[in-house]
DNA sequence: GACAATTTAGACCATCGGTCCAATCTTATA
DNA sequence: TATAAGATTGGACCGATGGTCTAAATTGTC
């Protein structure tokens, strides 16, 4: 008795699960949370799609937001996978930047190159529930990224006269709208035009976290 | 015949109507939009507190999200009436600068005088939805700040090599992370603090909106 | 083959925003 | 004042939502 087998939640069932199996769920699931956001995504409508019933369903997953985040930390995985990220260990500030720009260079071309998972990427402002739903991946990112800001302190690359979760809180602020600016325009824009704009963007982020030239 | 007397659309019966009557609708919406955001408010629950019946409530309205606006609409009104706008015709940058941080704390003194005014502001940032029922009023107050950027612009406070729409996104994307983290810090903060970030704030504005000193 | 544990199907639930129309209440006209 | 026309209201009803529950089917074990 009591065998702790452990597989008494439903993500630890989903994780356990065959890989096909699970695909036959995530799969519709990605496209609809994709394409309608989270809330508008229909449950009965991915059920549907991936031939699966309510209970069978409800027995991997806890509710609809525990299979977004589901969804959301595979297609997570797979943005990784495409970006390998190699090993970042700056000594000065212009290092630092330099870094972060090939960072985000290969981020967009990873994203552009995975229109599903840049959409998907979107959703997380569909609502503050979605954002809710992907809290604890997001505060592993967020651990991530302060790190590189408490380097990029010791370095003296970012400033420190300004608490480093509202400073992140603004960068991951103008990172969205920047975002969400270039996802409606892109088509708009002429490549070169395009490109400036990238720059531009990317110094604008420099400009925010740089101490300022005066003291410190 | 067709005695044109034009109160054959929800708005205009609603606009029409006594406003000791609009405000027992519009009351108990409000505070239910202001603690519940958009998505979360229930219809239903409204129209309890407010005593009214479906037919009576969609007479005056057209859907739950014309509801919003409307109590939006009505709040935004009572917010401008507070900050009683003075003229505004800077002539040099600092001026412009100076007038924009007076008004800035106008709006702050107004909020902080009214929380649900602040909560129901806050949810606009609820829901893609949300900000889509809002599209109308927002697009009224984009072009006022259009016409301050514009200006902004001509006596050289402002940058021109972003396109406009695109700055725009980034400054209220800043200035909502900025107003999110004083909304759940504000009570941690001593007040020295509180005011040199609050300063240090409307700088970080300033220096994403001046034109950067090498040229124009 | 028997017994226990895991897994599945899908009826069922409360609630949601929204529709509809018969009943009532106002108003204007004759 | 009687009556017809319009404005207003109540609330039953609708399809769809996310979520629950349980009896049955399947699987694993000895």
């Amino acid at each position: 008795m009591a065998k702790e087998k452990s597989k008494d939640t439903p993500q630890l069932r989903l994780k356990a699960l065959a890989p096909e199996k699970k695909a036959q769920l995530l799969d519709p699931a990605e496209k609809e949370f994709a394409s309608k956001g989270f809330i508008g995504a229909s449950l009965n409508n991915i059920l549907r799609e991936a031939g699966m019933s309510k209970g069978q369903a409800y027995y991997y997953v806890e509710n609809k937001a525990d299979l977004y985040s589901a969804v959301c930390e595979r297609a997570f995985h797979r943005l990784f996978k495409k970006i390998e990220t190699s090993e970042f260990s700056p000594q000065t500030p212009e290092e630092f930047w330099r870094d972060i720009q090939i960072f985000c260079e290969r981020l967009i071309v990873a994203l552009n190159g995975d229109e599903t998972l840049s959409a998907l990427g979107r959703s997380v402002y569909d609502s503050k529930q979605a954002e809710e739903a992907l809290s604890e991946p997001l505060s592993r990112l967020q651990i991530q990224f302060n790190q590189w800001v408490e380097l990029g302190q010791l370095i003296g690359a970012i400033r420190k006269d300004i608490p480093s979760d509202l400073l992140q809180a603004i960068l991951f602020g103008v990172f969205k709208e920047i975002d969400r600016w270039f996802a409606t325009n892109l088509s708009k824009l002429e490549n070169s035009e395009a490109m400036r704009l990238n720059a531009l963007s990317l110094e604008l982020l420099r400009s925010l976290a740089e101490p300022k030239q005066t003291s410190n």
